[in-house]
DNA sequence: CGTGTTGTTGAGTATTATCAATAGGGGTGG
DNA sequence: CCACCCCTATTGATAATACTCAACAACACG
């Protein structure tokens, strides 16, 4: 498959656009910005931690994600970026951030130099649509944090099928229902916080309420009892148009 | 204690200027925003959540805090914002949050108008400042998510403590193994996932490690055992000049 | 001097982790 | 094409951690 930068930077112009208007003069803007496309395998390692970067990060296709590691050498996974996400857009106000970021799979990837960024955010409005991504990210993190906090290990899963069903829906990536999630039981017990073994046994209960992960296929027979059983609300993902229900 | 707008602003000049250079013009328009003082007691819901607002909140003196609520009444405390903190900067880009905010103990809140707020983000140099200033919001979201996710009671305790310290001290209140965090154990136990009775049990082994905490004050007999024990590192915090050690 | 909130402790239970063993699947090299 | 190996997934048994229920003490507040 190739991948023209031109291709890759639309779907960021269009990731933008679902949360902040943009004029025709600033998706123009967006679309020359340079960019690099480059093609990695899985659990390759997109920024380390404690690195300073000069770049930002746009996962094109496949699977990214942003995770801390403990002393004894267990990960926890705090954010997974899907195709359209500028991963690391963060960086571009603090080069220096604390936090890893790896493709979970094999991915494309785009990468801006920050300089091209800062030019960009020249324009007030494209700042704000920079910033509110930003915001956007802290919303979907505040709410993992709440449901690593308080919730158990069904309705935890659970609520991690429905928030990834509704972005890839959003990015045009199969339905909510129904859509690929390139990641390992082992991936998945580290961005829930369970161990492997647990994880195991907690998908054998949610096929009981008809959702399977199958090879990175996750299949959901009822979305509003799946929704019903997370607690899942999506007004936290920041969309417009859509009131909390 | 009487406190002007004025005073209350320059704590937010000053906690902004710990991460990004102001120019004294910039200084100068941050000082001119306008704003309206308030006393609230504790418990004071700053925002509901689902709520719009046309202002931002900054914390003058006291505690506030983020939280998500579950069905059954669960509550899980994801952010915790202290003196200095413009707790809501994000509601400028994204006026209906999907969370709730609200005083945690006695506190002294700074209103201030997202239009002068958004006037002000015309500057690209404070716009880069704001954005950082919601970049390290989440940088803080995302280590709390990590310790929920993946450390056990103690250290996930000692980890807040921590935290809370360098923050304190950074602000001038206290030291980093000396300062005041006025809360009950209850909303402890909501900001560290854990149920109130096992968050004093956990207290109690802390105590044992020479960390005490009692009627709102902190102390700690040993910071480097502390740390090393929660596995602190401050990197997360976005501090500029020093390095993660 | 009640009364309600907060803090403390005990006993029993539920959830999740750990250890261990096995099965399946995809790729590689002979 | 087959044998082999590594990674992933699955299951069982047991242990550790955290939760629930319950009672009571300490304290502030009116």
């Amino acid at each position: 498959m190739v991948v023209t930068p031109q291709k890759a930077l639309s779907l960021f112009v269009e990731r933008v656009s679902l949360r902040s208007a943009l004029s025709p003069e600033e998706r123009e803007a967006v679309m020359a910005l340079p960019g690099r496309v480059a093609h990695v395998g899985p659990c390759h390692d997109i920024i380390l931690p404690g690195q300073r970067t000069d770049h930002s990060c746009m996962i094109v296709s496949g699977l990214g994600g942003r995770f801390d590691m403990m002393a004894d050498g267990r990960r926890q996974i705090v954010a997974f970026y899907i195709p359209g996400d500028m991963c690391d857009l963060n960086s571009v106000p603090a080069p220096t951030s604390g936090w890893g970021l790896e493709a979970l799979s094999r991915a494309t990837l785009l990468f801006i130099p920050h300089a091209a960024l800062r030019r960009l955010v020249l324009d007030p409005s494209l700042a704000m649509a920079f910033w509110r991504d930003t915001v956007t990210d802290g919303s979907v993190l505040a709410k993992w944090a709440a449901n690593l906090g308080r919730k158990q290990a069904i309705p935890r899963l659970a609520h991690l099928f429905c928030e990834m069903g509704m972005r890839m829906e959003q990015v045009g990536l199969g339905t909510r229902n129904d859509y690929t999630l390139p990641l390992t039981q082992s991936q998945m017990a580290d961005a829930v916080g369970l161990t492997a073994v647990h994880l195991n046994r907690t998908l054998k209960s949610l096929r009981e309420e008809g959702v399977t992960f199958n090879r990175g296929h996750v299949r959901i027979a009822s979305w509003s009892s799946l929704a019903a059983l997370a607690e899942f609300d999506p007004a936290y993902l920041l969309l417009p148009g859509r009131p909390a229900r």
